[in-house]
DNA sequence: CCGCATCCACCACGATACTG
DNA sequence: CAGTATCGTGGTGGATGCGG
């Protein structure tokens, strides 16, 4: 079987599945969380601390999402004060091996990426 | 080397790199149109016959981002009626393996992901 | 055939202030 | 501590029409 034919995964079903999960991944915050996660069970101020520039706002939205699509799990705690601890599920852990796939290639290849897009920039506008 | 040591790969800079590649690939037709492009060279009407809902704007939009930064190589032929063919670069082809896996995941995960959601629909708003 | 220009709607995100 | 509420904004992307 070729490499053409596995890319049929990606354009399979008109690209519905593949955008399906980009729009679920491919926010600004969800695939640092989700790999801070890796860590283990943190608190709200936990993962606040750990991902630098952050607003409460947005950790909030994208835990809930993530808590929604069940990739992560939320557990309150009845006390005073409030505690609120997160962890990553069965299946938010299982994205964490293509994650590290993707964060490779992005190491491998950022340097000629940024230096073709200054190259380019030099060229033109 | 634990799996937690290798999400420093991803939480490494403060996110910096991994969400510079996500700012490149993960916007709404990249990845469809390289994984299109791995069939090989092809001319700037047959991308958009075989990527479905794509308007001719966001096609030669990403296409321009894509050769600016090194990943597809644009022809054009001094012809009339005019003619460009669009390929794949080496380092193009290089993001196919990662994107791959990502499709993997999706397909493997879409289904409970959406469960998930229609449930957590139901226990809320 | 290939693409650019313009206009416009939407929403992701940030800042800030406030609550149990 | 762990959120919610509100407002403001830039950027993405769709529709449409024109140009080489």
């Amino acid at each position: 079987m070729s490499r053409y034919e596995h890319t049929c995964m990606i354009r399979g079903d008109g690209g519905q599945t593949i955008r399906a999960v980009l729009d679920r991944i491919c926010d600004k915050w969800t695939l640092l969380i989700v790999a801070t996660l890796d860590q283990g069970r943190l608190r709200f101020s936990e993962l606040h601390r750990q991902i630098p520039g952050i607003s409460q706002r947005m950790l909030t939205l994208t835990l809930r999402n993530l808590e929604r699509d069940g990739l992560v799990s939320r557990t309150a705690f009845a006390e005073v004060p409030p505690r609120v601890e997160y962890a990553l599920t069965p299946t938010g852990r299982s994205l964490i091996p293509p994650a590290l796939a993707l964060a490779g290639w992005a190491i491998e290849h950022i340097a000629e990426i940024e230096a073709s897009r200054a190259a380019y920039g030099d060229r033109n506008g």
